[in-house]
DNA sequence: GTGCCCATGTAAACCGTTACATGATTCC
DNA sequence: GGAATCATGTAACGGTTTACATGGGCAC
């Protein structure tokens, strides 16, 4: 056994890597390139990493034998590199999904920061910095109802996150009404308190 | 002027660190171990660092002059450490508070990738993984109610961001009961479609 | 003709985690 | 008696970001 390529057994990779591995899963076969625009779609749920850290994983994934690669020459253009799963990928792959343990979610909210540390702004800011977000998360929304048009019968696992990410989008908008009542409650109770 | 602790102008600090001068700005003198503690009870809506990452901040802190310390001794434990924050670290957290840009919460869901991924697993294994993360998400509301007591009247916006926060794990449930009516739907309609 | 899209890749910097080390005190 | 708490710190490792480099094709 020279140096061959000897699929590991356990070669815990990283959660990114995974999440490549599960895209190839769907069949096809993709660039690199396509793969950072199929991430950019899950953004909604699940923060995409740099494009340089995409085709690093790549690259980690076929050392590993758990993609293989087939080149298509491009004229004045980078060749295109084509993935697709290995039998040895997809079995790491079911592997992972049927036996990780169940994580919380990895989550850094900078607005919901922002509002614990509400004492040191003015108001006035404060309004702003929640309004923007606001206003983004409808956006994310309408960004979300376009996908599911997309995908309904086709992609019907895909389709169901995204309603959840529907779902939580929307709480977040109340939420944020909420707060921002609140806020106004706690202005003009200042003055009189009972 | 030698080497004395000159306040750099803009530091461009990582969002850790603001995170660390905003509970100083409670006005509190504090050791970092006393910090891990309630970054902790701020996991909710804000992944706490590793304790190690506490302790380094608190050292850049000090050299840029945003925190000053003062020891006190102890018998058989190491020196503790209290830090209290500066004229000029207020300074740089309030402008960080109200100029700092609004950008997207951070989230990396895992539970919600390998929903995506629910083509490779089977239905059983992902009903499990569903509801183990409903469990945790009850837990969580839990948890944040027993704090909103504590922190009522006392500390305005934090009981806001608890409050945020209770709401979204009662969104993020009602989400789980619905993908997982889903997935009896998609079960049960593979053998009877009109 | 300016700028975005394609398509890959390298290099440096660094945030952050994990693991380890210490050692008395306090709780069950 | 054993485990958790207090209280800080070091070292290794690696995931991730940012910046940079290339260069033709295509749309407005």
């Amino acid at each position: 056994m020279a140096q061959e390529e000897v699929p590991s057994q356990d070669p815990a990779l990283p959660a990114t890597a995974y999440a490549v591995l599960g895209l190839l899963s769907f069949g096809q076969e993709v660039t690199g390139y396509d793969l950072r625009k199929w991430a950019m779609n899950m953004r909604y749920f699940y923060w995409s990493p740099a494009q340089s850290q995409i085709y690093l994983e790549l690259r980690r994934l076929l050392q590993h034998g758990l993609v293989e690669v087939h080149l298509e020459e491009q004229k004045s253009r980078p060749d295109k590199r084509l993935y697709r799963i290995t039998d040895a990928g997809l079995k790491v792959f079911r592997d992972w999904l049927d036996h990780a343990p169940v994580g919380p979610p990895l989550l850094k909210h900078s607005v919901a920061l922002r509002l614990f540390f509400g004492h040191q702004t003015n108001h006035g800011r404060l309004r702003e910095v929640l309004t923007e977000y606001r206003d983004w998360a409808v956006e994310q929304t309408n960004g979300l109802t376009l996908l599911r048009t997309d995908l309904d019968q086709a992609l019907p696992y895909p389709a169901l996150v995204a309603t959840w990410g529907s779902a939580y989008f929307a709480a977040e908008i109340t939420a944020i009404d909420t707060v921002l009542a609140d806020l106004d409650r706690m202005e003009t109770g200042q003055r009189e308190q009972d």
